[in-house]
DNA sequence: GCCAACGTTGGC
DNA sequence: GCCAACGTTGGC
């Protein structure tokens, strides 16, 4: 296991975007049922990794800055609240089937960093998030990391 | 607002 | 276990 895995994380800003992170500090990523990104967010995630903030149904969608994994994965309870409109009749906190990670802010990059930049470079062609559209937590390689921190200029 | 991609559900 | 129907994501 290396020391300091790298992420990427999508959230809509009109819902919670990077700003609404730096004002709390941190946040539960809650909210999250889709098996795939649990399954990172609980099974591989650890304290200080890396996490690139994904801004995503935005004007432009796009890379706005950099957070780390400030609390291991814990079950999300907002899957058994009927009032969540996380519910999932599914999950109890007996056996829960939603987990979540603490976030927490690091810093804006200078500049966003628009997903149609990323398509035009060859050696991210491989990223997940061009290829899988739909997974809103999704590791990132070392090198993808440090391209798209040096487009931000971070 | 449209719609393609794709993950999930449920009948069989 | 297959697969059609359905619902959601997310770019444009």
């Amino acid at each position: 296991m290396p020391l300091q895995q790298h992420w990427l994380m999508k959230s809509e800003p009109d819902v919670f975007g990077l700003d609404d992170l730096q004002r709390g500090g941190t946040t539960w990523w809650d909210g999250v049922r889709n098996y795939q990104a649990r399954n990172f967010m609980r099974d591989n995630m650890q304290v200080g990794d890396a996490v690139l903030f994904y801004h995503s149904n935005a004007k432009p969608s796009g890379v706005a800055g950099l957070a780390r994994i400030s609390a291991a994965a814990t079950p999300d309870a907002s899957s058994w609240n009927p009032d969540s409109e996380y519910f999932d009749p599914k999950s109890s906190p007996q056996a829960p089937r939603w987990w979540h990670v603490q976030v927490a802010y690091v810093s804006h990059f200078k500049r966003l960093v628009p997903l149609a930049e990323l398509r035009d470079i060859p050696e991210l062609a491989d990223m997940a998030l061009l290829n899988r559209s739909r997974l809103s937590i999704q590791p990132v390689s070392p090198a993808h990391y440090d391209i798209i921190c040096q487009l931000g200029q971070c």
